[in-house]
Order: structure tokens, then C-alpha cells, then sequence
RNA sequence: GCAGGGGUGGCGGAGCUUGGUCAAACGCGGCAGACUCAAGAUCUGUUGGCCAUAGGCCUGCGUGAGUUCAAAUCUCUCCCCCUGCACCA
């Protein structure tokens, strides 16, 4: 057994002692390795280990390879989750305080945590010590958090840069706002964590006969606007007609539209209308003049969009199905005929509906034959009718074409955009936003609207120049994994506006407007550069760091006594400070998990390239999966999530370190389970014990096997090294971890027993673990006598010398002797009931490795026949029919490595241990002088066997 | 809807870049045996399916087609799943 918690204390304390991971300047090249900063707002659960712990294996392995490797770590606390977080303990919101219990955070914690100072200090002690005892190799003396003051000296006068560069631009966004606390809320401050869902609507105007004014109809498909043949409104509802933005026009709405959109534009209500009233009206279709009666739908909803809607019955199943209501209540005073404005194949995305079968009656009627190919009708519930909607708006986008004048042949999503575009463009349309998911209910219980803040200071990601650029670099950056980049680089293109100043939230002031703070990813897009100087500056008064400090240390601009003199810093000190940017910035690797992409990821790339020079952008973004507990993705819900420190505690670092972290490569989800934790247990456990018993092995010559086993270790460290370097943590970790006990145990039981070889393969082993693994290696590291730290040790180097194909051949030819063996041995005993008494193993002839050979060589029958021929021994009808089979297979022929004297010593070596697989003889004999019937069918690498029975 | 990723045994997942030597490394689970009074742990063997029975054959990588002497791998089609979509960490 390992006694993981002894260990892991030990050594960790060893390493502080030692000062093992402070990171100096030095002759050494530099690698500074940084993962995305923990929000102090949550424990850390086994899955956030991933990441952390990935950053650190690459951290502990570049040391190995002769780096000065750096693995800083910070804490981020700007932003609204940590008051939200403090508010809603405030509240005595239960939910998250049984959170807080799962992870054992005490009642009187608990208590404090109503002021958000004290939770960020709470989280940020918990974390770094799961940090510790995780046995990450982090340099603690640089940890700062994003609210220290002279991290916010840092954060201005990057924002200095970007506004200098014409980078930071003002105008009107669209938020997410609750009325009632006159807030912009995102989904921290909504009830059960909801995202506000922005979207853009069209509302077309409907002019109305007889006066001047106009029915607005949102819509999301003005592309069916040919195919309107009246407007809907609900008779319950209040309307009202209303003025907007001041052109003197009366525009008819909801009364609680109207009230929603005045946070979009210069709304006034005018008086209200009567529903009644609203239905005596009719209007004109502005793209066909037609004159379109007003009617009550039962589906309209007063608070969503407009409260008007436009009424498309061919192609919208509520449609069409709120006027077969009203014609079979006898309502409809006229005759309205549906008018199909795009043709589309019916029924074709559902499985059950093979391509061009789905026969509905009606073929002009989409709306009414989606509803009969799902065996509805007009009178089915909202669900069904909505569930036709949605396949019937699928299809019609992916596969429809439109047939309505104008734009005959257009996919439907081209229409939509042309459509939108002419009505805009003459005025009868405008646009507004909609909460997609409406109702969003503020924690405080208002309704969530949409709000168009017109002084939104942004990040103009969308520059022009400075995309270009991003763009172009990133094609000399490394990606791991590369496949990511696809996504990179869509989100590069993609990232525009960024909204940047918030009215709440810890954090830095925005420099151009004092009210407002810098939203928190804005923030943390160069921090990990701040690292590079934080342990130094901690003692330096913060109203020392100026501008000109930072220009000179990250920039290079101006002089080191100037700025020393301005600033008041010690002169040393800003010159020490410039030579540690500079040394450890070169060479860097970032981490995260993939859903950083969009936003970090991105941010930082961008931000490196508009504040630094060339050479300290960044060189290599790394992205993981996720952790999986038992298969399942962990989840509040499911009540699945494994407190960090609970794993630690119950299987030690090093198990679960192996199991996060090399159980899967860095793309895919790694799975958590306790069965694989216990597994790699016993794994360790074996190495253990192997080295406990190495004394009892000899040291005597080398044989075959030994020179095997060192065969197995070089290809082991070649494939380990060159799989490390691509950071394919579990390409690596199957043949060092786990093919290495297989190996060791096939050792023993080949026979082997040379203690030299053994010690040579478990230290390498030891070694090559000591990344994923450090406790776990420093200890055997040490067992096996050595005074070092494993951690400061060199990654084994592969040694061409020591690989010998020849032996592994013969190795794998007898492992497949015994696995032939044993089928026809099965067979023997269920045939006959006879046990084997001897196996002849036969090995074939030198003249048939000619034949082979002269096979793999001509490609040629003939010619490989005449270059056997007169050859010792050879048979020539045989020969011909060897050749003959072999053709059928030519390409796959390859010449063989051995003489048939080697192959025979070969087997001749490994017959104890083929006897002792199967449980029988083994005489291995010469081809030429086998008694056995068989001795014919033999081939060069490919003995014939033969089995004796009792 | 848009964007990105994916679909391979009972399960997690290799293999796809560079077509053949390869279907399934490695792990989990299952089965059989050893050890044990027994259980557990451990060790050994076995494990896609089917038909064979002297070391073999057939069939299989979401669907359907195509290119090729040859396709899990290349091209196209469709279906399905996962993730993200903005001011939010």
C-alpha cells in the first residue's frame, strides 16, 4: 500500500523547503506556463483539476527538458458573481447555501460570506490550498488577485494603449434590463441563472384605411410578407396607439409592448384602444397593397413582440389554425385564402417520412399539411401546433424555394435578408429586440426587458487593422489541440463590439468614464504578463506605478532612470523588472477549457498583439475537455460533483492526477470513475513493489530477454517524448504507465531476472511519471536511492542503441507461437479429449527466406522462382506453390530480418517459456531435420507447429 | 438559425492527417480458471457477431451514394448528438 496523504505532505513540503518551483532569471531558456485564473466564487469540484493539472504537467515536463519552467497563479474576483454571490446569502437563498454544504464550507463561513470581500478571502484560501495539495509546481510568491490596486495601475494603463490606438469606441447596445432596479442583468442576476436571450426583430408597418396610421407587427419571417392575408390581435388585450421617435406618425400596439419598448426608442402613448375597436380597423399589405381585415387570434400574446401579429396562414400552422377556429365559429365574415409564398418537400427531416411519401391533401397549404402529416388539425393543442411550427419553419429555411414575385428561386434565408433590406430601406419597417426567452424574471421578480443603453463604452474587436493583424498571427501560433483552430479563427472573425464598461461589479474604473467599471474578461486579457513582475513590485506604493513605469518594463519605451526618477521606484528595481518581462515572456503556453475560445482565448490574443511587441505575443494556446463523473457530465442537478478536495483526500493526488489528466487526450472528455482511480492505484502499487524486490533479482549477464525489455524502454521513451511534445498526455501515459507493468510482468515471466535491467526500466518509468505523477515519483525516485528531486531530474533520453528489432520480432513471434499453440491445443482437447504431450515448433529453411525475399524484392514469380533456384535444400514444386500463394498477397509481403539459424535460437531461448504457457513439451527443430508431416508448411517467421498428444 | 466539434464492440475511447500491413491499442465491464473456509482484493486466460474446426472464413466503423484494384480513412447526400452565440464568468 501508498500511504498518498503521507507522501504527498512529505514531498510538498520538501519542494517549499527547497524552493523547488520559484522561478528566477537565468542563464536557462525560460517556459512560463499560465491556466485561466479561478473565480473566487465556487469551490473547486475534481473536474477544474483538469485544467490546472494539465498546465502543470506541461510545467514539470519542460523543467525536465532543461527549461527554467514558471507556473504562476492568480485569482479573479472582478465582476458581479461575487456580490451576487454575497446578495443572495444575504437573502438566505437556500440553494446556494446547500451548494455551499456539499463542499463543506462550515455554517459560520457560511455566515460571513454576506460581505463579498470576505468570500473572495475565503475562496482564494481554499483554492490555493487545493492548489498545494494537488502538487501543482506553482511559484506562490507572484499570486495577486484582479482587484489589487496595482494590478488596477496595470489594467488602466493598458486601456490607455487600446484608447490611444483607437481601439475603444462609444454608441447604443442592446442589454438585457430590469426596470424595476434600473440594471443591465446577465444571467447572475436573474432567477435560476436564466441567459437573457437578445434577438433582433423586424416590426413591419401595416398602414391602416382611413387614417394616418400604422399597425406594427414583429416578425421573424419578413420574407412571407406577399403571403399576409390579415393581421391578428387578442381580444383580451389592452392596445394602444402610441408615437415613436418623433415622426408624428400614430403607430397601434399592446399596451404592454408599448410599455417594453420605450427602453428601445422614444415611445409615447397616445391613448388607448379598445381590442373591439381594433378589429373594426383594416390596413394594406405595404409590399401588395392587399386589404387585410383584422381579426382576434387566440394564440396572441399582448407581452411578446407587438402584440400585432401578421397573419401568413399557408405557411404558419397558428395561423391557419386560428381562422378555421374562427370560420367554425362562424366568425368569419369573409372568405380568406391562404397565399403559399415558397414551395418546400414536405416531411423530409422526419425519419419516419421517407423523402417524397408524405402525401398531404392539401399540397397549396404547407401549414395545414405539416399539421396533417403529424396527424393533427386545426383544433390540437398549442404544444402540437408549435411543434409544427418549428418543423415546418426548418424545413422551409433549409430546403425551401421561394416562389413569390421577385424573388423567385431564393432559399428562404437570402429572401428573408432582401426582404428585411427593402422594407428597412423604405421605411416600413423598423427594427427592435426581443427577449427570445421571454419571461426572464430579475431575482428581484420584475420581468427582464430589452434596453437600449445609448453611452455603451465598447472594444472595438471589429477594427479593422487590428482583426487583420490578429488574424495573420494567428497562423504562426501553436493550437493544441490543432483542431481548435478551425474555432479560433471563427472566433476571431466573428468577435465585434464588445460592450467593456459595466454600472456595478468589482474591478478597475474605466479610464474614459469613472463611473463605470471594466467588465471582468476585459480585464484579464494581458494578466498573465503582470506575473512576470508581481512578486517584485508587492513592496512598491501603488500610486508609484505610473504609466511611464509600464511603458518602459512591457514596452521598452523611455529610459530606466527617467522613469525612476518620475516614479519614485528604485531604479534597480525598474531595471529587474524589465529583464524579468523580458526573460520570461518569450516562450509561453496558455490554458483553458474550450469554452474560453469565444471570449478569453480570443481577447488575449488580441490584446497581446495591440499592447506588446512581436516577440511577446502569444505562442501556444492550449484547450482541454471536460471531466466526466461516472459517464455523466457533473451537474448541480444531478448531484454528481466531486469536491476537489474530497478526491484528493479519498484517492490521493497522484491517482486522480493520472485519471484526469493522462486518462484522456486533450481534446476529449475525461472520465472520472472510481474504478479506473483504483485501478491506476494498484498500478503504482506494482512499480512499488517491483523496486522493494529488485535486491532479490541477480545481476548477471544479459540474455536475450534483457536486451528486450531495454528494446521495449527506448521505443517507450521515443513515442513518450515525441507524444509529450504534442502534449497527447494519454497517447504518452499508455505506454509509460500502463503497457510498462504488461511489459514488466511478461519480463518475469520470460524468465527474466536481471536487477541491473529491471532498475534501468523502473527508473526511466519513475521518471517519465514524475509529471502527471510528481509524489508518487519523488518517493519511488528516492526508494530506488537516489538523492535528487525526481522533479528536478532529466526526462529520459531515447537511445537508438538500446532498440533492437530483431529481438522485439523474435519476442512477438514467440508470443504468437504460444497464441496458435494454444487455439490448436483447445481444439485437440474438445476433438479427441487428449491432452499435448509436445509441441515441434519447425522452423522453415533459409531457402524460403529467399524465396520471400526475392518475393518482396521483384514482385515477380518467375524471377523470384530463378533466384531461389539451385539454392540448398530447395524444393522447387513447393517453392512454386509458396510463390504462388504469396502473389495472391504481393504487396503485403515484406522481406524477412532473420536466418533461419536466428529465428531457431530465438524460439530455442523463449521454449521454457512457451512450455510453461502451455503446460506441455516444446522441441523447437530445423525444417530440413523435422521428422513432422508439417515440417513443409512452414514459413520464415512463421513456424509450423505440430502437436503431440499423449 | 448561425458557428465549431462529433457518430467506431456492453461502455469509455484509439485508428481518419499520409487509403492496403488494421478494425478495435489501452482502460472499464462480462465470462472462465487459480488463490481463499468464503467474500473481496489479486493473478492467469478469454471477450464484436456468425459459421467452421490444425493455426481459418464470412460479416461488421450513423444513412445512402460516389472515387479506387482496394474505403472506418477521400468526395458528396441525408439523419442524429454535443458545445457556444456576447457584455456573462
Amino acid at each position: 500500500m501508498i500511504d498518498y496523504k503521507e507522501i504527498e505532505a512529505k514531498w510538498q513540503k520538501a519542494w517549499e523547503d527547497a524552493r523547488v518551483f520559484e522561478g528566477e532569471v537565468s542563464e536557462k531558456p525560460s517556459y512560463m506556463v499560465t491556466a485561466a485564473w479561478p473565480y473566487v466564487n465556487t469551490p473547486l469540484h475534481i473536474g477544474h483539476l483538469r485544467t490546472f493539472g494539465t498546465a502543470d504537467v506541461l510545467a514539470r515536463y519542460k523543467r525536465m527538458r532543461g527549461f527554467n519552467a514558471l507556473y504562476p497563479m492568480g485569482f479573479h474576483a472582478t465582476g458581479t458573481p461575487v456580490l451576487a454571490f454575497a446578495k443572495r446569502i444575504k437573502n438566505g437563498d437556500k440553494e446556494i447555501v446547500e451548494e455551499l454544504k456539499t463542499f463543506h464550507v462550515p455554517e459560520q463561513e457560511i455566515a460571513k460570506m454576506t460581505d463579498p470581500v470576505y468570500i473572495a478571502s475565503y475562496f482564494i484560501k481554499e483554492t490555493g490550498n487545493v492548489f498545494m495539495r494537488a502538487g501543482f509546481s506553482i511559484d506562490w510568491r507572484r499570486q495577486f488577485v484582479s482587484t489589487d490596486p496595482f494590478f488596477s495601475k496595470f489594467v488602466e494603463w493598458q486601456f490607455g494603449i487600446l484608447n490611444s490606438k483607437g481601439y475603444l469606441t462609444k454608441g447604443k447596445h442592446p442589454v438585457g434590463w430590469c426596470p424595476n432596479e434600473n440594471n443591465a442583468v446577465g444571467m447572475h442576476d436573474t432567477q435560476h441563472d436564466v441567459e437573457p436571450e437578445i434577438e433582433q426583430e423586424v416590426a413591419v408597418k401595416f398602414k391602416v384605411d382611413g387614417e394616418d396610421a400604422y399597425m406594427l407587427c414583429a416578425t421573424y419571417r419578413p420574407e412571407t410578407i406577399s403571403g399576409v392575408t390579415n393581421l391578428f390581435v387578442n381580444e383580451k388585450e389592452k392596445y394602444v396607439a402610441c408615437n415613436i421617435g418623433g415622426d408624428g406618425k400614430r403607430y397601434y400596439m399592446s399596451k404592454a409592448s408599448a410599455g417594453v419598448l420605450k427602453f428601445q426608442a422614444d415611445v409615447a402613448v397616445l391613448e388607448e384602444v379598445d381590442a373591439q375597436k381594433m378589429l373594426e380597423k383594416t390596413c394594406a399589405n405595404p409590399v401588395t397593397g392587399a386589404k387585410l381585415p383584422v381579426l382576434p387570434g387566440f394564440f396572441v400574446k399582448g407581452d411578446l413582440g407587438t402584440g400585432v401579429v401578421m397573419s401568413v396562414p399557408a405557411h404558419a400552422p397558428f395561423d391557419y389554425a386560428a381562422l378555421e377556429r374562427l370560420r367554425k365559429e362562424g366568425r368569419l365574415t369573409q372568405e380568406i385564402k391562404p397565399i403559399k409564398v415558397l414551395d418546400v418537400e414536405i416531411g423530409r427531416s422526419l425519419s419516419d417520412v421517407k423523402a417524397g411519401e408524405a402525401k398531404p391533401s392539401q399540397m397549396d397549404v404547407p401549414a395545414f399539411a405539416y399539421l396533417e402529416i403529424l396527424h393533427a388539425n386545426p383544433d390540437a393543442i398549442d404544444d402540437m401546433l408549435e411543434f409544427a411550427t418549428k418543423l415546418e419553419y426548418r424545413e422551409e429555411s433549409h430546403w425551401g424555394k421561394m416562389i413569390a414575385k421577385g424573388y423567385e428561386g431564393m432559399s428562404e434565408p437570402e429572401a428573408r435578408e432582401k426582404v428585411k433590406g427593402e422594407l428597412l430601406a423604405k421605411g416600413d419597417a423598423i427594427e427592435l429586440y426581443v427577449l427570445q426567452n421571454a419571461p426572464v424574471l430579475c431575482r428581484c421578480g420584475y420581468a427582464v426587458v430589452v434596453k437600449i443603453v445609448d453611452d455603451q463604452w465598447f472594444i472595438n474587436y471589429g477594427n479593422e487593422k487590428w482583426k487583420e493583424e490578429t488574424k495573420s498571427y494567428m497562423k504562426e501560433m501553436r493550437l493544441l489541440p490543432d483542431k481548435t483552430r478551425n474555432a479560433f479563427d471563427a472566433a476571431v472573425d466573428w468577435i465585434d463590439l464588445r460592450a467593456v464598461a459595466r454600472a456595478q461589479g468589482l474591478g478597475t474604473r474605466f479610464p474614459l468614464d469613472n463611473t463605470k467599471i471594466i467588465e471582468s474578461l476585459s480585464d484579464s486579457t494581458i494578466y498573465m504578463s503582470f506575473y512576470t513582475v508581481s512578486h517584485l513590485l508587492k513592496g512598491v506604493a501603488t500610486e508609484k506605478l505610473k504609466p511611464e513605469f509600464f511603458e518602459f518594463v512591457f514596452r521598452g519605451a523611455g529610459d530606466a532612470e527617467k522613469v525612476a526618477a518620475s516614479t519614485g521606484i528604485d531604479y534597480a528595481l525598474v531595471k529587474r523588472c524589465k529583464e524579468a518581462f523580458e526573460y520570461w515572456y518569450r516562450d509561453t503556453s496558455r490554458h483553458s477549457a474550450p469554452d474560453l475560445i469565444y471570449n478569453h482565448l480570443t481577447m488575449y490574443v488580441y490584446n497581446h498583439i495591440a499592447v506588446f511587441d512581436k516577440r511577446y505575443w502569444p505562442k501556444q494556446i492550449v484547450t482541454n475537455g471536460f471531466v466526466l463523473s461516472e459517464g455523466e457530465k457533473m451537474s448541480k442537478s444531478l448531484g454528481n460533483i466531486v469536491p476537489a478536495i474530497d478526491g484528493i483526500e479519498k484517492y490521493g493526488a497522484d491517482p486522480l492526477r493520472i485519471n484526469e489528466i493522462a486518462g484522456s487526450d486533450l481534446p476529449s472528455d475525461s472520465e472520472f470513475s472510481d474504478k479506473a482511480v483504483r485501478g491506476i492505484q494498484e498500478r503504482l502499487e506494482y512499480l512499488q513493489n517491483t523496486i522493494a524486490d529488485l535486491d532479490k533479482l541477480e545481476s548477471g549477464e544479459m540474455k536475450r530477454i534483457d536486451y528486450w525489455l531495454y528494446s521495449k524502454l527506448n521505443d517507450k521513451v521515443d513515442y513518450a517524448t515525441k507524444a509529450m511534445d504534442a502534449l497527447e498526455l494519454r497517447s504518452a501515459y499508455i505506454p509509460i504507465f500502463y503497457d510498462s507493468v504488461l511489459e514488466l510482468r511478461r519480463y518475469i515471466a520470460r524468465g527474466g531476472n536481471n536487477g541491473i535491467a529491471v532498475r534501468d526500466f523502473v527508473s526511466a518509468i519513475v521518471l517519465m511519471l514524475q509529471p502527471v505523477a510528481p509524489h508518487v515519483s519523488e518517493e519511488l525516485w528516492h526508494m530506488l536511492g537516489n538523492e535528487n528531486f525526481a522533479s528536478l531530474e532529466k526526462w529520459p533520453v531515447a537511445n537508438e542503441e538500446m532498440s533492437n528489432a530483431k529481438v522485439e520480432a523474435e519476442e512477438a513471434l514467440a508470443d504468437s507461437v504460444v497464441d496458435d499453440a494454444k487455439q490448436v491445443i483447445a481444439l485437440m482437447q474438445k476433438k479427441m479429449g487428449k491432452k499435448a504431450k509436445r509441441l515441434h515448433v519447425i522452423v522453415a529453411s533459409d531457402w524460403k527466406r529467399a524465396l520471400v525475399n526475392a518475393m518482396a524484392k521483384e514482385k515477380n514469380v518467375g524471377r523470384a522462382l530463378d533466384a531461389v533456384k539451385g539454392a540448398q535444400g530447395v524444393n522447387q514444386e513447393l517453392a512454386a506453390k509458396i510463390a504462388g500463394t504469396l502473389a495472391k498477397r504481393m504487396n503485403e509481403v515484406r522481406e524477412t530480418g532473420s536466418t533461419q539459424l536466428e529465428e531457431f535460437d530465438g524460439v530455442e531461448e523463449a521454449a521454457p517459456y512457451i512450455a510453461k504457457q502451455l503446460d506441455c513439451d516444446v522441441a523447437v527443430e530445423m525444417e530440413e531435420k523435422s521428422k513432422s508431416q508439417r515440417a513443409g508448411r512452414s514459413m520464415p517467421m512463421k513456424p509450423s507447429l505440430d502437436v503431440e498428444l499423449e
